[in-house]
DNA sequence: CGCGCCGTTGATATTATTCAAGACCAGTGG
DNA sequence: CCACTGGTCTTGAATAATATCAACGGCGCG
């Protein structure tokens, strides 16, 4: 638990505080719910190994992928506004997680300040990570958005000790597709056009950035 | 204070609380900022009186509408992630605004837990609003994403006791398009072609529905 | 009055979607 | 072992949606 999730720098006792409410875990395999929009909420997750999307549901039931998770990631922290989870989070691979009751959190939070503050960063930097994800989706064309999810991946997975260059796509062309707004086949088409260019190599769900300072300048190159 | 911004169902001694780390205004004029991005974080502020909009900046400099916020809203909440404000909040018309230091909300959500949840749920709850932007700019289309946007501007009005079907708009028609990822001309000839179909009226920024039953439609029509 | 921003509209260009066909691949059962 | 199947992925051609370019009208303000 320590070395991801929540704490980051936080004192020790604080950790052996934060141990004492993280006691459940949840195994779950490719495919399954870890919860449904509608749900009630109870507690925050943590990643403990695997990955999982979010899902919305539009009022006429079309389905968007609003996000993807990989380890040490948190979520379920757009529940706690009306006791009820908005969105599903769908597990991509077998996977486990961490159960955070959220009320012994909130009590946890008001014993030890420091929790409290890491709390509010992490429901802050979910807003901010949301932010980028509207300025893909409002301002950038195709190629940027792939680019930009891609930089991401590779940026997230380096943070967590893998190779920046080398990873697995977890998500279909279609998943992929509707986390950027674009369809399915744009995306394959995408790939194609990267791999034409010597950007990357594709095999089906693994990649290989060949050129990520390129990829980079994709984002940064028009509005 | 106590009718908007935060306190909704709290105790009469947890607002006697709130009041007294609530002890400044800012008040500002059309086109000034009340903060901008890399200012060092410090405070939440909540609308008084008046409107603005928060806007993103992305690495190659151009700038993105990411919220439009009215009196009641709390703005601000991206910032306490990482110590700075991640966007700009530009005043749309002179406008009014409470300063919530945030050290001493945290300090107050310590001693009262009401407050603490309330404050919880502001946070998640302004996850949620941008999950639905980025359903809006992820899967409609652009007559949708406009219909969406007047739907909202009605219920949030109709809930703060104005009119739901007469408005003025506090946006240019640019800012409008960006934040919804549109051109300002698309923008432009949905109004017309809305106008042209008799849902509503539009003079320029003042703006009437008509036939709110069939905005709303707009929206469930299609993925 | 004239200037600058804002808004509208038309013509054209670009971008991404849709529709359609077929390839690939893993798992299944004969 | 091999054919079969369903899901996934790729690619092309036609189409639809939106952006871009350009011109002009209007309004507010100094």
């Amino acid at each position: 638990m320590r070395e991801l999730c929540l704490p980051v720098g936080l004192a020790l006792d604080a950790l052996k505080e934060l141990d004492k409410v993280v006691t459940k875990r949840v195994c779950l395999t490719k495919g399954e719910s870890l919860y449904r929009v509608g749900n009630a909420f109870s507690s925050l997750y943590a990643i403990r190994l695997g990955s999982c999307k979010t899902t919305l549901l539009s009022d006429d039931g079309c389905e968007q992928v609003a996000g993807y998770h990989m380890i040490g990631d948190v979520i379920g922290m757009d529940g706690i506004g009306n006791g009820r989870h908005g969105c599903d989070a769908v597990v991509l691979e077998d996977s486990e997680f961490c159960v955070l009751p959220f009320d012994e959190l909130e009590d946890l939070g008001r014993r030890v300040a420091p929790l409290q503050r890491n709390l509010h960063q992490f429901l802050s930097r979910e807003i901010a990570r949301n932010h980028a994800v509207m300025l893909q989706l409002g301002s950038m064309r195709a190629e940027e958005r792939l680019a930009a999810f891609l930089v991401n991946l590779s940026q997230r997975y380096s943070a967590r000790g893998y190779s920046s260059t080398e990873f697995v796509l977890r998500m279909t062309r279609a998943e992929i597709g509707s986390y950027l707004g674009l369809k399915l086949e744009t995306v394959s088409r995408l790939f194609s056009g990267f791999q034409r260019q010597g950007v990357m190599r594709v095999q089906s769900r693994s990649v290989t950035l060949l050129d990520l300072p390129a990829l980079t300048r994709l984002l940064g190159q028009r509005c």
